[in-house]
This record gives C-alpha cells, sequence and structure tokens, in this order.
RNA sequence: CGCGGGAUGGAGCAGUCUGGAAGCUCGUCGGGCUCAUAACCCGAAGGUCGCAGGUUCAAAUCCUGCUCCCGCAACCA
C-alpha cells in the first residue's frame, strides 16, 4: 500500500536578522510533527525556509555595507545554520531569492493580472518606513506610526492591488464548512468578526518605493510586496507552475496537510491566502494552526538589556535536545508560553534528569550490578506487572491521540508518564530486596527485562521529540528501535540483550545559580560591541601643517581645587615636562578636584592662555564626550611620563 | 473608545468553545527506600478560579460592567 503523503510547511523566516528562540520554536515544532507523522508512516515532505525580500532588508543591508543579497545570504544561513543545529527534519528549505521561486512568482502575478484579479491604483496614505506600512490619517496615533510610534511622511504610490472582495464569500463557506481548517477555533471567530464579515479590502501586492523585491516582469518599475511573494513560497517550493507545467512533487503534494504559523500572521494564512489559491484555481490547504509565542519571562525582550535569548545560546547551556524539549513540552497549545533560564533549568533537572535520565541509569546500573548486564525475560510474572505494561502499551495512542490534535506538550507529557510510572515500578518490585534472595532471582531477572523493555518503549516514542536522546537510550539498552506498530506491544526486547557496562549520563544536573552567573559574564561579555555610535558635525578639513601648529603633551595632575564663583570649573596645576601650568576645566560635575590628582591626561599645551571666572588657564585638558554630555578624560593607555608628546 | 492577549494555591500552566464535585508539573513540609545523577516512591499543607452584578437546580466555564497586567521599539514566529 502506498504511504499517504503529508505535506506541511513552517512560516518562512525574515531575513532581517538572527532569529531568536522564539522563531527557533516554530520550526522545532513543526519537526516534532514532521517526525511523528514519519513514524506512523506517513511520505511526509516538511518545508520551511526564508523570506528575504523587502525594504527593510534593503535598509539593513545599507547599513551594513552591503549588498541586499549578500545580507541575505549572510543571515539566511545563519537561520539555515540554527535550523540544523536544532536538528529539524525539513526536507526542502527554499528561499523566496531562489531562482525558480523569483520566476514561478511573476507568472502568477502576471496571469492574475491579466484574468483581471490585479488591477493598477494608487495607495494613498501616511507611510512609516520602518514598518514599511501604509496608514490612514485615522489610524496614526498622535500623527506617527501606531505600529512603531515612529514618525509617518505622506505618500502616494502608484501600486498593484489584488480584488480580495471577489472571492471572500466563497472564502467564508469554506471556512464556516471546514471547522478544522483554522486552529485553534478561537482564531476562527477573530478572522470572520474582524475581517471577512465586515467585508475584505483589497490588498496592496506591488510597491515602488523600494527594489529589493521580485520585480513585475510587464511593469518593471513595482516590486511584488510581501504576500504575494512570501505565501507562494508554498506551492513553488514544490514546484508548482501556473502554466500547467507543475511537477509530479507538486502533483502529488498539494494540497498543503498543515501550515504551521505563527498567531500573528493567521489573517494573512487564512485569508490572503486562501483567495490567491482560489484565484489560482488550486485547492486549499487542508489546515492552518497559529501557534502562540514563546515569551521572555524577565521584562521585556530587548536587545540592550541583553535578555534575548538564541536558540545556540540555549544549546550551549543545555544540549539540543533540552531546548527541543523544553520548548516543546513549556509551550501551551492556545496561550503563550514562558521561557526564562530557571524555567530552563527547572525542566532539565526535573524531568530530564532526574524522571529520564536517571531512570535509565538506574536501570542499567542495576542490570550490571546484579545479572553482569544481561537482560533476561524468565517468565516471572507478578501482579504489579500488569499495571506497568498496560501503561507503556497504552502510551503510544495517547501521544497519537495528542498528536493528531496538534497538542504537542501533551503528547510528550504522555511518554514522561510512561518513565514516571516506570520508577514507581522500581519502588513496587525493590529489585535490591529481591538481589538478596537468591531464589528469587528469577523474578528480578524479569523486573529488570519489563524495565528495559518500557524505557525501550518510551524511548522510541520520544523520537519525534528528541531524537538524539532516543539515539543515546537505545544504544545503551542495546536496543533496536521500534517500528511504530510494534510500540503497543510489550515483550520484543529481545531476552538475553547485553546492555552498556557504564551508563553515560543522558542529562546531567545543573545548579541554577551556576548557570546564572555564567549567563551573567556572558552577558557582560555581549554588550562590549554594542556600544552606540556617535557622529557630529563634520568640521572642514585642515591641513597637516594646521595640525602641527597644535602641541599635545601628557601632563600630570599635581594639585586640583574647586574654582570658587563657578559650577562647573575645577583649577588644575599641570606638571608637564619640567614646568607646572595651571589650567581650568570644566568638568567639576564629572570629576572632583580629589579624583583628579595623579592622572595623568592629555593636554593642548600651546593654547593662548585666558581667563575663566578670573582664574588664569594656561591650556586645555581634553576630554571626551558622549550624546548625554558625559565626559572622560583622555589618559595615556600605557604609562607615560609627564611631558611626553602626542602626535 | 487604537489592536491583540491575559488574570486559576509560592512558580509555570490545563480546564472556558460543549456549565455538573477545582486539576497537572515544579517548589514546600512529613514519611518511605537506597538500585540510581542528594536522584526514586508515598502522603500532606496551600486556591472566595482578578472584582462586582446577572442567568441557572448548578458558573472558573455563559451574559453585563469594572480593575489590573502584558505585547505591538527589530531580537516579533
Amino acid at each position: 500500500m502506498a504511504k499517504e503523503k503529508y505535506y506541511m510547511t513552517t512560516a518562512i523566516a525574515y531575513t532581517s536578522g538572527k532569529p531568536h528562540i522564539g522563531n527557533t520554536y516554530e520550526v522545532v515544532l513543526a519537526d516534532s510533527i514532521a517526525r511523528f507523522k514519519r513514524q506512523q508512516g506517513y511520505d511526509v515532505f516538511f518545508q520551511t525556509g526564508t523570506d528575504e525580500h523587502g525594504q527593510k532588508i534593503e535598509l539593513k543591508a545599507e547599513e551594513a555595507g552591503v549588498t541586499p543579497k549578500e545580507f541575505v545570504d549572510g543571515v539566511s544561513s545563519e537561520i539555515k545554520r540554527i535550523w540544523d543545529l536544532m536538528n529539524t527534519s525539513y526536507d526542502k528549505f527554499i528561499r523566496t531569492t531562489d531562482e525558480d521561486h523569483e520566476k514561478q512568482v511573476q507568472k502568477i502575478f502576471k496571469k492574475l493580472y491579466d484574468q483581471g484579479d490585479i488591477y493598477k491604483g494608487y495607495y494613498e496614505g501616511m507611510y512609516c518606513t520602518p514598518c514599511e506600512s501604509f496608514f490612514t490619517e485615522s489610524q496614526l496615533v498622535d500623527g506617527k506610526c501606531p505600529d512603531c510610534g515612529r514618525p509617518c511622511t505622506p505618500a502616494k504610490e502608484e501600486a498593484y492591488f489584488f480584488k480580495m472582495s471577489k472571492y471572500a464569500q466563497r472564502l467564508i463557506d469554506h471556512i464556516n464548512t471546514h471547522p478544522e481548517f483554522i486552529q485553534p477555533v478561537s482564531r476562527k471567530n477573530e478572522m470572520m468578526n474582524n475581517f471577512l464579515l465586515p467585508g475584505l479590502q483589497d490588498l496592496c501586492v506591488s510597491r515602488t518605493s523600494f527594489t529589493w523585491g521580485i520585480p513585475v516582469e510587464f511593469d518593471p518599475k513595482h516590486v511584488t510586496y510581501v504576500w504575494l511573494d512570501a505565501l507562494t513560497n508554498y506551492i513553488t517550493g514544490i514546484g508548482y507552475d501556473c502554466d500547467g507545467n507543475s511537477t509530479e512533487q507538486f502533483k502529488k503534494n498539494w494540497p498543503a496537510d498543515l501550515h504551521l504559523i505563527g498567531k500573528d500572521i493567521i489573517r494573512f494564512h487564512t485569508i490572503y491566502w486562501p483567495i490567491f489559491l482560489m484565484a489560482l484555481d488550486l485547492p486549499l490547504p487542508k489546515q492552518i494552526f497559529g501557534h502562540p509565542w514563546l515569551l521572555q519571562g524577565d521584562g521585556k525582550m530587548s536587545k540592550s538589556k541583553g535578555n534575548v535569548l538564541y536558540a545556540d545560546e540555549l544549546v550551549d547551556f543545555f544540549g539540543v535536545d533540552a531546548v527541543r524539549y523544553f520548548v516543546l513540552h513549556e509551550m501551551p497549545f492556545e496561550n503563550d508560553g514562558v521561557i526564562t533560564w530557571e524555567l530552563m533549568v527547572e525542566r532539565l533537572n526535573s524531568d530530564l534528569a532526574n524522571t529520564l535520565g536517571n531512570l535509565v541509569n538506574r536501570t542499567i546500573s542495576m542490570s550490571n550490578k546484579y545479572f553482569g548486564g544481561v537482560v533476561t525475560k524468565t517468565g516471572v510474572e507478578e501482579e504489579v506487572d500488569a499495571d506497568l505494561k498496560a501503561v507503556v502499551t497504552a502510551t503510544r495512542d495517547a501521544v497519537a491521540a495528542k498528536m493528531e490534535n496538534l497538542r504537542v506538550a501533551d503528547a510528550i507529557t504522555e511518554i514522561f508518564n510512561l518513565f514516571k510510572r516506570c520508577n514507581k515500578y522500581i519502588d513496587e518490585t525493590m529489585p535490591w530486596a529481591l538481589a538478596k534472595d537468591e531464589a528469587k532471582k528469577d523474578r528480578l531477572a524479569e523486573v529488570l527485562y519489563n524495565l528495559v523493555e518500557g524505557i525501550s518503549i518510551g524511548a522510541s516514542l520520544l523520537e519525534s521529540f528528541m531524537p538524539e536522546t532516543t539515539e543515546k537510550i537505545l544504544a545503551q539498552l542495546n536496543s533496536a528501535k521500534r517500528e511504530y506498530e510494534e510500540l503497543n506491544q510489550f515483550g520484543l526486547y529481545v531476552s538475553g540483550t547485553k546492555v552498556t557496562e557504564k551508563p553515560e549520563i543522558l542529562f546531567q544536573r545543573l545548579d541554577l545559580k551556576e548557570v546564572l552567573e555564567k549567563v551573567e559574564a556572558k552577558k557582560a561579555e555581549d554588550k562590549k560591541p554594542e556600544e552606540p555610535v556617535i557622529d557630529i558635525e563634520p568640521k572642514a578639513e585642515i591641513t597637516f601643517e594646521d595640525f602641527e601648529k597644535m602641541q599635545f603633551q601628557v601632563g600630570e595632575i599635581i594639585s586640583c581645587e574647586a574654582v570658587k564663583k563657578s559650577k562647573k570649573l575645577l583649577c588644575s596645576q599641570v606638571k608637564i615636562g619640567s614646568q607646572v601650568k595651571q589650567i581650568v576645566s570644566g568638568i567639576k560635575s564629572h570629576y572632583s578636584p580629589e579624583e583628579m590628582v595623579g592622572k595623568k591626561v592629555m593636554v593642548l599645551v600651546n593654547l593662548k592662555p585666558a581667563k575663566l571666572a578670573g582664574v588664569l588657564s594656561e591650556g586645555m585638558i581634553l576630554c571626551a564626550e558622549d550624546e548625554k554630555g558625559e565626559l572622560s578624560l583622555m589618559v595615556p593607555e600605557k604609562k607615560m611620563p609627564a611631558g611626553a608628546e602626542i602626535c
């Protein structure tokens, strides 16, 4: 029997910067679903990728001093690196700068234009450049962008529009007759009430204000605007051709079985995307799941605070599978989840180290201790075994039921319930007590066999979520990977198999305090290169001769006192070579006279003497000043004698 | 009236659509055990389900009003 296909996608990640743990969550979530479907025997095609066009990227690239293409190449490979680091099993990583995608988008644009779904018009309104968004006057807050609060400028732009209204009723009918289409269901009402029922506005699908995009073939000053470019990746990635020459792969996989996306872009996926597809006369995806967000626990996420969590950083601390476990387990189905270092450590210690790692470890240790590592089924059963077996064999279907509803967190919980049951079984049977009685040796063997078998099944079920851990456990138990069909059967572990002699610690417990200290240290390290820069008004160019006229020397401050009758001034006696000059400086609010003494500073020596507040000043002590007016004395980086020339 | 989300024992969350004995994990406390990564197992304490009304035999759940929190700054799925 041919395997049933399952085509699923994540949203494509926007290449404006490094993805944080929240972005990464989506692809890990998708991966767990893809892996589980494969385990169940589906012929899965799992696509992810990057969305690489738009004005924002054009600007970012300019800031970075590279071409947009160079910029997105860098970010896209960084995203791919993290996806790979997280061990995600995507089948295709599409980039919207891929040639075949671009070509196809152009063809789609033209086709929709030719058939009258796209028309040319004008976009008028207030434009916020960073957000790449137009707003109506009424949407503005204090004349500023309602999204980001920055100023907007009036703009009018020739643009192409898509006639959304034409397909609205068909979409409403579809949503009403396909309750599973939008998940979670609470989102369905939101879409209906806010967008569909009040009447859909036509969607702007082109821009002329920037060039980093896919040009409209027949009107090249326009580039395709985000959604028609980005959403179509789901079909171009598997070989759609709107001239009717779509690949076999496309014919097999479309329509998608699942689009997994963030809840913020549900609107685009449940309204615009289906309507585009209707216009192309293609079937609609079966399900769109808008997952919640993973939020930072301690206050707002902000780069300046240094509390943004990145996947690779977390992996450094905890390992890939622990991070996968956390984001999958901690993320609720409908509401946003929280991630903090504290919670992460707690989960690692309690679930992974204590419940799972320790179970594997103690089971293997006992097998070695009592039977030289050989696990034998003796058939000496007791009543307590029944419940263990019942729990173990029921887990597969319990997991499947949760996964069917995309309740990934709950699915994982089911597996851990199996491991907990195993731990309980150890207490119930007390192998160490059995070991003391030679007559109970066969019973002891049976108990250990049951444990090894239970763990084997649990480990196999864990594969979709923590693939490396599955490998490790099965390797330690010397157990073969089970087929899905075998995961609800107890007793397939081959009797007489020898487990590893030295069990490897699967998850090391971590001390929260130590972790937090390391995090702090890392933060401090990362902060340095992120200091802001300051631009000041450029002055006219000077000649070298001009420069040579100025004499700078290192001066040592011998004594210093505040200038009476003045708020800002300090008067210093400065030793420069063998002479001492009196210099008055406006730095009282930044340095006390006491702390000035002994400092070696940079002095402009041949400045014409002047009286400041009635006190003679014979030079100038140089300072750097930041945007807030904070001052910092210029001191030599190495030890220098007073009087050393600065040139 | 900008949009959206939230408020359930110390912490993180289920449960709300489809009313019917307040649940899970962690932490705390007490006990057990010693094979194991100071891990495991059992038990207990701890909640007027944000507030106020309403509907109902019955409300965390439905309705109305209110209060408070959070995101909407590119690091936003």
